[in-house]
DNA sequence: CCTTGTCCTGACCACCCGGCCAGTTTCGCA
DNA sequence: TGCGAAACTGGCCGGGTGGTCAGGACAAGG
């Protein structure tokens, strides 16, 4: 049915292990419909697959932790957390204090920043 | 030794439009040699295709306020950054208000986030 | 029972942050 | 040549932040 509105499907690569990359590119070749980008071409989606080094120990933070964490990359104070999690101002800065201490940070600015590298959080 | 050619390639989607995901699950099912990871599984790569997420005018940032963006990001205070650019604690502070501005953040995390987001800056 | 660990709360304090005021120099442009 | 925008500096101040002390509730496991 109506192939005229799905021309080719372009996809790019962002591979850190070569090996990956050159069996991902020789299996794609041969599919029908889809390519893959030529370069500063725009692509429709892209394939990537970040080397797993950079994440060696997934720190355990607690849930509590988390939770703190996903607010303070929103720009939350510790007054705005506290109120959405229903705790007390002391309890935040106490799980954010730990934070800074697990991703090794000065600051929470740092924090969230050591957090989105490592993938521990979603910007 | 090694039987490298490899069992198969496992591939994650994260492609927010449905119709292009439909038609990549359809085309990469029947090729061999990789198939698509079932929920939770830990895949080789992902596909990902993010909406074509409004940037629409790349914010105006003066080159200071860049240099002074790049140094927020790494967690850097005030002081830091004034030592690091050489200019004094209330310039920096002047550009920090400015950064605040033009991204519509209401602190310095929130600012580093946005910017972030909307890839002024890389983590 | 007692210890261990996690989560939570309190108070204190030095410092930082962001917003406000006002002022300078330098530069490009009309 | 005048004029505005950008960059820079200073002081001031209320509130936020981070570090440090101390302690309570509660479940898991010795």
């Amino acid at each position: 049915m109506s192939e005229d509105n799905a021309p080719e499907i372009v996809l790019a690569l962002e591979i850190d292990d070569p090996a990956l990359a050159g069996r991902l590119e020789a299996l794609l070749a041969g599919v029908a419909g889809l390519r893959l980008a030529v370069s500063g071409e725009t692509a429709a989606a892209t394939i990537v697959a970040r080397d797993p080094r950079v994440m060696p120990d997934d720190i355990a933070l607690t849930q509590r932790e988390l939770d703190v964490l996903a607010l303070m990359a929103e720009g939350a104070s510790n007054k705005m957390i506290a109120r959405q999690l229903g705790i007390s101002v002391h309890t935040v800065k106490f799980h954010v204090g730990s934070l800074l201490d697990k991703l090794d940070a000065t600051g929470r600015t740092d924090a969230v920043a050591h957090a989105a590298r490592r993938g521990v959080i979603e910007l």
